[in-house]
DNA sequence: AATTAAAAATGTAAACATTATAAATTTAAT
DNA sequence: ATTAAATTTATAATGTTTACATTTTTAATT
């Protein structure tokens, strides 16, 4: 049943405990960019034992090995996304939920780089308001 | 001397105090995308009265007004940018550093947008490695 | 110039997410 | 069974940002 999620561990480097393998099931099955904490809760009933700082240091594992993405969007709380292809996000600035969003017909882009910095990762978010938010702020 | 800070607040709708000016002149003339902190303790030498609340009061309204930029990339700080200008931003995983990155022939984006999403602006950062860190990095 | 209301700035304490640390537990190899 | 390494845990600490209540300043009116 977490086959994908052991696979997934063993093909990025990361030895499969089992507390591992929940949070990576959680993720792959919860595309929601959850932060530490809303994995934290959803997984404490089922793992009594799991501690929150395990939360973090597995997330914080997982980034470094890019299993998965952080998402920093408000500063206010990290996100986590299993899906780590190319895509975009959108973040409502009232509630705050995270949304996909993928970009079509995107032109090679040239861009100079007169500081010569070694570039690893590029990452793209919108802001604005969900429909249902939208309703009730005053701008 | 602060005319160009001065015209530019009063073009945003913000009402000139001298501590707005103080802030908004700091970041027209220092375009290292500074934190909050940065900001108190370069200014506090010539304002000995200023208070750390009151850079975080008026940087949190010239956001709002949209006079300026926050940017937040690693989620540790926000940093702010008095370059409104579209552009994007690169983040030294090391150092922290932050430098501006121009793209050029962006060609027009389309983008389904099935929820219906208000997006307000839009934000693109690169991490990775200036040259003086990559040097001392093991990856 | 004095009075008043509104706006701006201040200091302190609190909130909050995340990390550091050290100890305990589990795993895996010998 | 023994041992070392890896993993997990609990607690405390860190550090940025916000909340709150007070004080000061500004600007308008009498």
């Amino acid at each position: 049943m977490n086959t994908e999620a052991k696979s997934r561990l063993l093909k990025f480097g990361v030895k499969p405990s089992l507390h591992r393998l929940a949070i990576m099931e959680y993720l792959m099955s919860n595309l929601i960019h959850p932060t530490a904490d809303h994995i934290y809760n959803s997984l404490f009933p089922f793992i009594p034992t799991l501690s929150k700082t395990t939360v973090y240091n597995i997330l914080k594992l997982f980034e470094e090995k890019k299993v998965i993405a952080a998402i920093v969007i408000d500063g206010k709380n990290t996100r986590y996304d299993a899906d780590i292809s190319q895509h975009a996000h959108f973040q409502c600035r009232k509630c705050g939920v995270v949304h996909d969003l993928r970009l079509n017909d995107m032109a090679p882009v040239t861009m100079d780089n007169p500081d010569n910095l070694i570039l690893d990762d590029c990452h793209i978010y919108f802001r604005g308001y969900c429909p249902d938010c939208v309703k009730s702020v005053s701008r």
